[in-house]
DNA sequence: CTGTTAGCGCATTCAC
DNA sequence: GTGAATGCGCTAACAG
C-alpha cells in the first residue's frame, strides 16, 4: 500500500531502471517504449507505459540532452517583455515552435547587449539547437554560429553572419506614414527615432527622407530627434522639439513606445490632434485605436512575423544546408483621426 | 594558425577535458578551476581560465544538471504573453532571480489546463528547482509538489496543497471600487467577471457582494456575467446586457481584458462615460489612463508582485523548512473620468 | 524483438 | 594542491 505515490518528497527520481525493474525488462526496452522509437513487443510496451505512469515517471531531459548533444529547446530573446510587441510576438513564436515539438525558452534583455550575450550564453550552455531574437549587439549572433547553432533574426537584421531572418519593409512603412503627411500638406514633419543601430530604425529614417524626396520637399535635420534607449528625459526632448518656434507640425513616431511618449506630451501640453498637431505612430497596439483621436499608425503583423520566424528556424534545423533567407512582410498604413491637414499659418 | 576558432561547426563542443589538455592538467582540476570550487593553485587557474576563454568552452548545462541533480532553472509559467500584465509580471520576476544568479524559463499556457501541466512536465524534466505560476488548473502545483519541486503562486491561489503565495487583496479592490459606484447613487452595478474558479475572481466576486451588503443594495443576480476564457461571443453578451429595459447603469469589469472589451462594447454602442453609464476596470494597464475619459480602475502593484514572488521562491529554496507564507498586497482604487453619477431616469 | 555494453561531460569522492 | 576513478540517466550500437 506503501508504493504507489513512489516518491513523495526525499525519495529519488524514479528513472527508467526503475519502470524497467518493476515491468521486468531492461533498461534499454524501458527508453524504446517510452521514446517510441525502436522495436519493442506490444506486451512489454504495455507494461512499461503502465509502469511508468504508476510511477510518475519524468523523463530526465539532462540526460536525454548530453547523450544525444542536443536538445529539443528552442531559445528566444526578445528586448522587452514589458512591451506587447515583444509579447505577442513570443506567444507566436510559442505556438508555432510547441506545434512543431519544440519547447520555447523565453529570455528578455532589456535592450542591453550584454544581457542578450548572457542569455545567449544559457541558451549554448543548454545546447539549444537554435536561436530567434531580436537583436541588439551584434555579438550574439557570431557566438551562436561559432557554435553551430541556428539563429533566426526577427524584426530587424544586425547580425555580421549569414543567417535567416523576418521583418518587415521598414522603409516602405516609414516612407508612407511621411508621404501621408506630406501629402496632408505638412511641411516640417518631425521624425522620432530610437537610437540605434538596428536596420529597422536605420529603414524608417530612410523611409521618411525618401519621402521628402519623392514629395520634393526640403528636409531640415533638426527635425530628425534619436532618442537613446531608457531615456529618461525623452518626454523633455518631444516637448522642447514641439514647442519651439518653428515646431513641426506633424511627428511620425517610429515605434510604439515614441509614439506613447509623443501623444502623452501632446496631451500634457494641451495640443489637439489633428488640428495642432498630427501624428503617426509605428506598431498597432491596442491602445492606439481605443484613444480619440484614434492614432494613425503603420501597422505590422506582429503575430505572422512570429510566427515566420519559427517556421524559418524549422526549416533550417530540418536542413542545415538551405540558403539563408531574408522574409520580409509588408506593414500597412491605417489611417486614423490623428492626422489631418496641417493649422493655418498665424 | 587554424586552432585559435577551435570550433566553427561540425567539430566537437569544448569540454573541460580539452581545456584541461591544452592547460597540462587533469579534468579534476579543470572542473575546480572553472566552478571555482575547491583548491587550484593560482598558477593552473590561470592557464585553465586562458584556456578556456580561448577555446570559447561553454559549460555543459546538461552534464552538471546530471551530476547535481539539480538546475539553476526556475520555471514561470503564465497565462497570456500577449497580456501586459503577465509580460510585466514576467519581467520583474526574471529581473529578482537573475540577481540571485537563476535562470527564468518563461512558458505561457493560454490559460489551458492542459498546457500549464504540459509545461510543468516540462520543468521538471529539466530539473527545476522551483516553479513561479499564474495558475490555471489545480494538478499543476500538486504535481510539482509531490516531486520536490517548490511552487510559488502568484496573482491567485489553486493550488490544493499548501505552498507560497503573493496576490492581492481582491475582495478589498472589488469592495472598494463596487462601494465607489454605489456611493455615486448606482443602484443597479454590472460585475463582469472571468468564469473561473480562481481566488482572484471569487474574492472579486465576493467584493463586489460585500458592496452591496454594507451599502444595504439589494443586488440583482442577473447583473452578475461570468464569461468564459476566449470566448468568441463576449462582447454579444456585454451588449446585451448594456441594452436590456433594465440595463445596469455602471459596470464593474474585473480583469483587464474584461475592461477591454466593455469598453469597445460601450464605444460601439455609442454610449457616453460617465453621462450614459459608468465603468470601473481591474489591473491598471496603460491604455487605461491614455483614452478619454481615463477608466476608473482597482489598479495592483504587478511588478512587486513579481518581485515578491521570485524572492518567496528564493527563501524556500534557502530553507525548505519555511513555513509557507502567503503575501497579500493592497490594491489602489484610482478614480478618473469614466465614473460618475447615474443617469437621470428618464 | 530484447539485453548487454558503453559513453555523453561533469563534479565529486578519495588517495596521493 | 592535484589526479584517477566513479556514476548521474539515458540512448545508440551491437549481438543475440
Amino acid at each position: 500500500m506503501a508504493s504507489e505515490p513512489a516518491l513523495t518528497d526525499g525519495g529519488r527520481a524514479v528513472t527508467l531502471a526503475d519502470i524497467a525493474r518493476v515491468a521486468g525488462t531492461s533498461a534499454s526496452t524501458a527508453s524504446r517504449a517510452i521514446s517510441g522509437k525502436g522495436y519493442v513487443s506490444a506486451d512489454a510496451r504495455a507494461r512499461l507505459l503502465d509502469a511508468a505512469d504508476r510511477l510518475g515517471y519524468v523523463p530526465n531531459a539532462s540526460a536525454r540532452t548530453l547523450k544525444q548533444k542536443t536538445s529539443r529547446v528552442v531559445g528566444v530573446v526578445v528586448s522587452d517583455l514589458g512591451n506587447q510587441f515583444y509579447g505577442r510576438l513570443a506567444a507566436a513564436i510559442e505556438q508555432t515552435l510547441r506545434e512543431a515539438n519544440y519547447q520555447m525558452v523565453l529570455l528578455g534583455d532589456n535592450s542591453e547587449p550584454d544581457e542578450e550575450l548572457a542569455g545567449v550564453r544559457t541558451f549554448l550552455a543548454m545546447r539549444a539547437p537554435g536561436v530567434i531574437m531580436t537583436p541588439v549587439g551584434d555579438d550574439a549572433s557570431g557566438l551562436l554560429s561559432r557554435h553551430g547553432v541556428v539563429v533566426v533574426e526577427v524584426d530587424r537584421r544586425l547580425a555580421s553572419v549569414a543567417c535567416d531572418g523576418v521583418m518587415i519593409d521598414n522603409e516602405r512603412g516609414a516612407r508612407e506614414a511621411t508621404a501621408h503627411l506630406l501629402d496632408a500638406g505638412h511641411r516640417r514633419v518631425a521624425l522620432l527615432v530610437a537610437a540605434t543601430n538596428w536596420t529597422s530604425d536605420a529603414g524608417r529614417l530612410e523611409g521618411y527622407r525618401q519621402a521628402h524626396r519623392d514629395a520634393n520637399v526640403p528636409l531640415d535635420e533638426r527635425l530628425i530627434v534619436r532618442v537613446p534607449f531608457h531615456d529618461r528625459d525623452a518626454e523633455h526632448r518631444i516637448g522642447a522639439l514641439l514647442t519651439t518656434d518653428d515646431a513641426p507640425t506633424a511627428v511620425f513616431a517610429a515605434n510604439n513606445l515614441l509614439a506613447e511618449q509623443a501623444w502623452r506630451v501632446v496631451r500634457a501640453l494641451g495640443l489637439r490632434l489633428p488640428d495642432d498637431v498630427s501624428l503617426v505612430g509605428f506598431d498597432d497596439v491596442a491602445w492606439m485605436e481605443m484613444v480619440s483621436p484614434g492614432l494613425t499608425v503603420v501597422a505590422q503583423p506582429t503575430e505572422e512575423l512570429g510566427r515566420r520566424a519559427a517556421r524559418l528556424l524549422l526549416a533550417r534545423l530540418d536542413d542545415p544546408a538551405r540558403l539563408p533567407t531574408v522574409e520580409r512582410l509588408e506593414p500597412t498604413l491605417v489611417v486614423r483621426g490623428s492626422t489631418g491637414p496641417p493649422p493655418a499659418p498665424s
